[in-house]
DNA sequence: AATGAATATTGTAATCATTACAATATTGAA
DNA sequence: TTCAATATTGTAATGATTACAATATTCATT
């Protein structure tokens, strides 16, 4: 999609040390993986995949640098459906569309910074989202005909 | 706030009948806590709070019943964080907002049918949900000083 | 009202995501 | 290079949810 700016250990060890997060090993790989893929991944999938790279990495050191990053505003908990966490560098307000069928999610940029709406006076907002469920294009072309 | 028509027995075994949910003991009495508290609960508080009422009751059941009434369209799952799943019963479109501090959660009627948006040509939208998190008007006030 | 097949509920035992925690290793300022 | 502060590891809890077999309930039909 966009490849902006490239993702290097250097640019997001600045963008660590801006958000005053000592970056250690894990931390740096976590962000750039989460950055670079865009994948919406559980702490599984950032596991698993980062594996390979650090080798001696663990499940709970990827629980713990997705809390930190979270805590520092650096990466966004996505809670989709009851089963796992997912997480998001991409912090500003957009949307997330998530497909029923073969369970993908799609960012959507969705304009939701108005919808602070009615009936919120004395509300302190932090945080939003806008949760869409339904079909992908290409599910939906599948299931044309054998629809539940 | 809105109470509108009384929810009797009768009125919610209709209501499961027009789904073509049989009208089980439970069932009846899930749905009728729904309608009747709009409390969000988790899973635990439905088990507890009916326990009362319905002596024999297990949580086991509480699980199918609300996943049974969710396949029908009367429940809506709502997950806003990782840990437990919410249930409502109002299924018309409205969003969510969670306190951070008590853990409360309000329902906010942003107007988010429209929010379907740019960019989801070929995507077939079954469910929305705005999710809001920060502070409530309550927690607000005495967070004022003794911000975190 | 009684019968019986279909379906719902129960309760226990898995499973799976997440957290707690103590031992070890790494970071970065001095 | 040294050392205190902090991060990571790995194992063992915890807590929500699901699987499943035994039992009970529902409801259409007698």
């Amino acid at each position: 999609m966009s490849d902006r700016i490239p993702i290097t250990n250097e640019s997001v060890i600045e963008e660590l040390r801006r958000a005053e997060v000592r970056p250690s090993t894990s931390r740096i790989h976590v962000l750039k993986y989460l950055l670079a893929e865009r994948n919406h991944p559980t702490i599984d999938q950032i596991y698993r995949d980062l594996l390979e790279i650090l080798p001696g990495l663990s499940r709970t050191s990827v629980y713990n640098t997705v809390s930190t990053l979270s805590h520092a505003g650096l990466v966004r908990p996505l809670s989709l459906e009851g089963s796992e966490m997912r997480y998001d560098a991409f912090t500003e307000d957009h949307g997330h569309f998530k497909c029923e069928a073969c369970g993908k999610i799609f960012d959507i940029d969705a304009d939701i910074s108005g919808a602070t709406a009615k009936g919120l006076d004395g509300f302190t907002v932090n945080r939003r989202d806008l949760f869409l469920w339904g079909l992908c294009p290409d599910c939906a072309k599948h299931a044309k005909t054998k629809q539940s």
